[in-house]
DNA sequence: CATATGTCCTGAGAGC
DNA sequence: TGCTCTCAGGACATAT
């Protein structure tokens, strides 16, 4: 599940490679199916083998490793990946290394459930892969009257739009819920009928939340799978305010539960009281 | 074009 | 106890 914050907070974990040089790449042979590496593993170290690191970078929900030659190595974490710099949580699971001649030893991507991807681009590759095109502004940088534009028209409840990539990147199922509780939007308004002060409003509600969650290192839910890059869980489980909460007592109106529903076959988290339909 | 649905994958937890 | 079943939700392919 890692969604923006996550992310983020890998990205920061391995910011200590910038200016070393890769040394090693390895595809690690674990007991399950390999996950999906492209294009092969030894053009890759072709490809990468001693260039410097100029940048870590963040594109939505995937991490970027830019190299001197523009190339960029894209982690792509989506259910269960983690980009880690220590021991990883079991080796069964361990997919990639990739070594550094100083800041970080190792890097590894590890992948419980193996829907993760890796892969190399140029530098015309990420803009068809990732461009504008493929994926919408980052949630942390957009304003109400982006969303406005963006959303304005949509005929799909707000919850669920949220989640399209190509509108908006970074938000995912959790945030999502998260956010509208904080704007005080139901989650199930369509968003033609979302108002431009109601929009300013999610806005920045989004912005809030997503700051805020990285700054405790991302959410670790109670199956444990999410660690930032040392390994440590995240922090702003403690945080929530409907996820995964269902009959529970909203802690901002002491007085509603909270409610489950599903949308676009995704549970969303809510409290009626909280969260106008208006 | 926009929106909706099915698919991948593993392991935790429920129910019997 | 040990089996089977369901569910979790990232992104994308395919369908409407």
């Amino acid at each position: 599940m890692p969604e923006l914050p996550e992310v983020e907070t890998m990205r920061r974990g391995i910011l200590a490679i910038q200016g070393a040089t890769v040394t090693h790449v390895e595809k690690v042979r674990c007991t399950r199916k390999p996950i999906s590496i492209k294009p092969t593993i030894s053009t890759i170290r072709r490809r990468i083998v001693g260039q410097q690191v100029k940048a870590v970078e963040r594109i939505g929900k995937r991490v970027l490793i830019r190299f001197e030659s523009d190339d960029r190595l894209v982690f792509e974490p989506r259910m269960t990946g983690l980009v880690l710099v220590s021991d990883p949580p079991s080796s069964a699971h361990l997919r990639f290394r990739i070594g550094f001649s100083s800041g970080i030893e190792e890097v590894f991507f590890w992948d419980r459930r193996g829907l993760g991807l890796i892969y190399l681009l140029t530098a015309k590759q990420l803009h068809e892969r990732l461009g504008p095109d493929k994926l919408g502004p980052d949630a942390l940088v957009v304003n109400g009257e982006d969303l406005h534009r963006i959303f304005g028209a949509s005929k799909r409840p707000i919850k669920v739009a949220l989640l399209d990539q190509k509108r908006i990147a970074g938000v995912g199922n959790l945030y999502a819920s998260e956010l509208l509780h904080l704007a005080g939007i139901h989650p199930a308004k369509m968003c033609h009928r979302i108002t431009r002060q109601q929009w300013s409003t999610i806005c920045e509600a989004m912005q809030t939340i997503l700051q805020t969650a990285i700054e405790h290192e991302g959410s670790t839910l109670s199956d444990g799978t999410y660690r930032n890059a040392l390994n440590d869980p995240g922090g702003y489980q403690n945080l929530h305010r409907v996820y995964d909460k269902e009959n529970k007592t909203c802690s901002t109106c002491h007085n509603q539960t909270i409610e489950r529903i599903v949308q676009a076959q995704r549970s969303t988290f809510f409290c009626k009281d909280c969260q106008s339909r208006a």
